[in-house]
DNA sequence: GGCGCAACCGTACTGCCGGTACAGGAAACG
DNA sequence: CGTTTCCTGTACCGGCAGTACGGTTGCGCC
């Protein structure tokens, strides 16, 4: 058990690396076997198809990623107990974070994922939606105590705007690997910050 | 010359169905010889290798989409002589037409090559550079012009503002994809819509 | 009218990659 | 001691990108 989990764990961790510089495609299965010092077997042993490892790096991330929000927002939170400062807090915690990436955030294998949607199955698109959808959850939840107490200057969705930060931080990604610049993405994130801001200020009298 | 580019135009358009379908990778080079009933070697004889093809379809693609926000934006100057609702008509435009796509937005090229960064020679990620930059020349110059008239609320950089459109584009295309929702696109399209109209409108009195 | 070149065709081949098949072995566990 | 877990080793298949290279067809040009 804990030599079978050892390897199996050193598998994921070598191919999202892997996947993360690359893409999922450029990834070889021999050349994580290569690197991780077993044979092609034993990958197969672990893993019945390459979907399978996909399946199994993306329900890994979605952990990761929930436990940094979830530490990101508490933080946020005892810092304020405003449920709009706390937000502004913590999204400005997540664009010191992505700051702190030198090479840029290495990219959402979510998003990896959704571009290369036809080849996987559905084991894997689902876990992906379900993803997405705890994250809009997430901030549904804390707009709605926001929108409780500050009542937004404008009518919006307030499902779409907690997608927006989701948007925004995929977008933001997909930008700095485009233009090879690693602080677009905190740059958006930032504006996203503007606007939450403004959108549940108070109208100030001039 | 009539009958070469024809050929090239063929495999172009073959190409990029697939490819926005089911992935750059996902399409195979016998499968696009086969639907443009051709050879290999007539294939090989256009394009030197995949890559490319590759090259080949981003520079196209910039091409059209460059000629959609030309037309989208010149028809909401029209309406408008004032540039703050000219780009706000602009961005209505903008969500009208992803709306009308009935199976959402088919993505951005642009994005499926960021996200297979590696496999990708430099020319092909220039060329995506110079498309994103362009993006934001083209929308930084609207900002410009929007800011003389109307200072903002909150000092912003009007370049970060200027890639916020394209930020949301991709990402919404992503959180579509992700979700299975094809309407997740327009939704962000139009919180940004909202957004830029909070920025750039006067302070009302309460 | 022949010459040349662009635009292909046909065939055969290489090497990588995902995946299969199957036999066997070491070590931990009960 | 036997079973199960966790692999190793070897051999193989089909699909795919790419190479090599000789042959062919049609159109423009002198």
């Amino acid at each position: 058990m804990a030599r079978g989990s050892e390897t199996r764990v050193r598998i994921l961790d070598i191919a999202q690396d892997a996947v993360l510089a690359k893409g999922f495609d450029a990834t070889s299965i021999d050349e994580i076997v290569a690197a991780a010092e077993i044979t092609k077997s034993g990958f197969f042993y672990h893993f019945p198809d390459k979907n399978a490892l996909a399946l199994a790096l993306i329900e890994r991330h979605i952990e990761v990623e929930d436990a940094i929000f979830d530490d990101l927002f508490a933080r946020a939170r005892e810092l304020s107990d405003d449920p709009l400062h706390a937000f502004l807090i913590g999204l400005r915690l997540l664009a010191e974070m992505l700051a702190d990436m030198p090479n840029g955030h290495p990219g959402c294998i979510v998003a990896t994922a959704a571009y290369q949607d036809r080849q996987f199955d559905r084991a894997v698109r689902d876990a992906n939606r379900r993803a997405v959808l705890g994250w809009r959850a997430r901030f549904r939840a804390m707009f709605d105590e926001i929108a409780a107490r500050y009542p937004p200057r404008e009518p919006v969705d307030l499902d779409a705007l907690a997608d927006m930060v989701n948007t925004v931080v995929e977008g933001g990604i997909v930008m700095s690997k485009a233009l090879g610049e690693p602080g677009a993405t905190v740059d958006q994130v930032l504006l996203l910050r503007t606007f939450v801001k403004q959108l549940f200020s108070p109208d100030r009298p001039v």
